[in-house]
DNA sequence: TTATATTAATGTCCTAAGGACACTATATTG
DNA sequence: CAATATAGTGTCCTTAGGACATTAATATAA
């Protein structure tokens, strides 16, 4: 690669980048693409790119868009996690780039992302052992920690379930999130006291008594809890 | 594969700013800077600007070495906010700010600032008569909402106070901040649990009974609550 | 058909930590 | 010394999560 000095052009080199989780038969799970371009080229990375200044209005639309073409959607829930820079964070020079976290249900992705051989779903625990490019390992690592604190006193896990779901599914998303058990009955007060959330008109079998299905309410918004679930 | 070519996308233009707050006699304010350059020059904002490569390791650097030529000193407080983007927000085109929020005691910083005329602590308050350069305005608000947020489960309204300080003015200045009053008892148990403080071995006079001094252990860290400040 | 296992849902009591507020302690001032 | 002001403590209340027993509903095996 021909040497180019950073410092000739007024900024760093910009990017967005997003730590997409899903849950899977309760483990965590981040969504990783093969590189196929310098630098790092074949290693895993996180999805994202520059900023295409013609097709996006701010960063938050990057970061969708980036994800909708790996994963053919957008995802449910997506924010900002923070910003990684340095001098040495990429070969290329002082690179700064806006780091997001975003959930979906893999049910809603699991047929789109067989088919793409560059992307891959990688659980958190395979991950120690995978090369992956940049400080990726790290940002997921924040971002992790960031989910996991989020869990506690709020509900966005409910964005790992599909639009129907059951409070034994939600309860088993937060466990494997947050990496502790929780009590069925502590969540169902949580349910209850937010009110984002109807019940269904049907029932799901699973080999016991059927569970209930809940849905969110139209327009409901994201309800934050004023005690943290117990750690 | 090919190398990067810088040309291929407009590299948004990218600042670092910060939303420096302290609490004067019971009133937040932040420090804004007189612009002397375009665009909105003679219009306040924030202290920030471009990273520098040579001086900067990272943003947090940036961040701190531009309010250090503000003020004088280095914040006791620096966290990230978040990214602000888009094309509007920068008539020289898409713009990314990463923004920070820091807090001082502004008993340090008081006789500095005094003497920069182009810097000044403004209110909340008068905040929304005034013409602000950029989205400084909407920045500001954000971290705001941000550090009431934080004050409600953590301690760090205390990097408002001075390095010996009360229980009244830590609780002048969380009220201060959130807008509400607070309990000195609960204040007073939250002290004693987080394990943060040690009594100074001296009182000070506050027209009834003296009152005790408090100062940072060494090598404390911040505290967290699992349960918020009732809002 | 009945017993057993399994998962869902509820009822009840316990616990931790903040809120309220009365009460005590110590200082200043007239 | 009384009045007042601020600091600090004691005690009970309230809220919401934790623990766990109990009840409900479904599948499967005897």
């Amino acid at each position: 690669m021909q040497d180019y000095d950073i410092n000739q052009f007024k900024n760093p080199l910009f990017t967005v980048d997003s730590v997409l989780f899903t849950v899977v038969d309760s483990v965590l799970k981040v969504l990783l693409v093969k590189r196929s371009v310098e630098p790092f080229t074949g290693r895993w990375g996180l999805p994202g790119g520059f900023v295409d200044v013609d097709k996006d209005d701010n960063t938050d639309m990057t970061a969708r868009r980036k994800l909708t073409e790996k994963t053919g959607l957008s995802p449910r829930y997506l924010e900002q996690l923070q910003v990684f820079s340095g001098i040495n964070r990429d070969p290329r020079g002082f690179s700064v780039t806006s780091a997001y976290y975003a959930l979906v249900a893999h049910q809603a992705v699991e047929t789109r992302i067989e088919t793409v051989e560059q992307a891959s779903w990688i659980s958190l625990s395979e991950l120690s052992a995978l090369a992956v490019a940049f400080d990726h390992k790290h940002i997921i690592d924040v971002a992790h920690k960031r989910l996991q604190q989020k869990a506690l006193y709020s509900m966005i896990p409910i964005y790992c379930c599909p639009d129907h779901f059951t409070i034994g599914q939600l309860k088993d998303v937060i466990e494997t999130i947050i990496e502790k058990d929780i009590q069925r009955k502590s969540l169902m007060r949580r349910i209850e006291s937010s009110d984002m959330f109807e019940q269904v008109d049907q029932k799901v079998q699973s080999g016991g008594r059927s569970a209930q299905l809940y849905k969110i309410k139209k327009d409901a918004s994201m309800a934050n809890f004023e005690r943290n679930l117990s750690v």
